[in-house]
DNA sequence: CGGTATCCCGAGGGATACTG
DNA sequence: CAGTATCCCTCGGGATACCG
């Protein structure tokens, strides 16, 4: 109950000060693991630095130009650093920097909820999918 | 560190198993709590049930076509319960379901992580956004 | 190898107006 | 009060082709 709690207070406080919804950290980091490549890639370098077709055979159905976007804006914001060799041909790894580390923990807690909760979520929509079914018409 | 391996063994193990992306649990979760509002709504009901119309006001700049459909979806996955009272005019209320309630431990400490971090964050963001501006022609 | 540049489509989501 | 229904426009992101 009283995490619930402190989350509440947290809004509470949020409401009071002006709330720019653009200032909001968690706007900020919500929208970035919202998009559709940002996680993958992060977990993808949890084990360690990658070079750039690495990171693509790892996530097979990523392409080129998301995984570079993507990548940049991880450096952008300090979670990843990206390293160049002027080897020939030129070689890139990309490794998470303390920042992104930093960020495995809270992921991990969320990625653990996701796997232990998934098949209640999956019945409860099957469930509403039912119910929402046998009152439309087809 | 094991924390890092961790997730990095999940990864390798998503791997292995075929990885249909559609079933990915992290996926599921993410793609939710990535959009524009979810998480905003989950917290304010975080302290308790809240009516429609409550909600609105406690968010201030959502529609409420944004919030009908997001509040049918969290509904559709068993997040939120959905109660109507016949009166007139007519009162609905929305209420987290243990389910909902149960993520937010995780989402605390995913909060957590982007207040205690977010300034480092926008460091670099300037940092970097500093050197490609020096970098390029205005 | 490690990217850019371009084109293009569909979904997310805002604004507005109407309803039981 | 608690929604639906429409319109419309932005923009995330896929496909493809090219470059140092």
């Amino acid at each position: 109950m009283s995490e619930s709690d402190r989350i509440a207070d947290k809004f509470t406080q949020w409401q009071g000060a002006g709330f720019d919804a653009t200032r909001c950290p968690v706007r900020d980091v919500l929208d970035h693991l919202g998009d559709k490549w940002t996680t993958l890639i992060v977990i993808a370098l949890a084990a360690g630095p990658r070079r750039f077709n690495e990171i693509d055979r790892l996530i097979p159905d990523i392409s080129k130009r998301m995984l570079t976007q993507t990548l940049r804006n991880l450096e952008r914001d300090g979670f990843v650093t990206r390293h160049v060799f002027p080897t020939k041909p030129p070689s890139v790894s990309y490794r998470l920097a303390p920042l992104g580390h930093s960020l495995l923990g809270p992921l991990a807690a969320l990625i653990d909820w996701a796997e232990a909760r998934h098949g209640e979520i999956a019945q409860a929509r099957t469930r509403y999918d039912r119910a929402e079914g046998s009152s439309e018409a087809a």
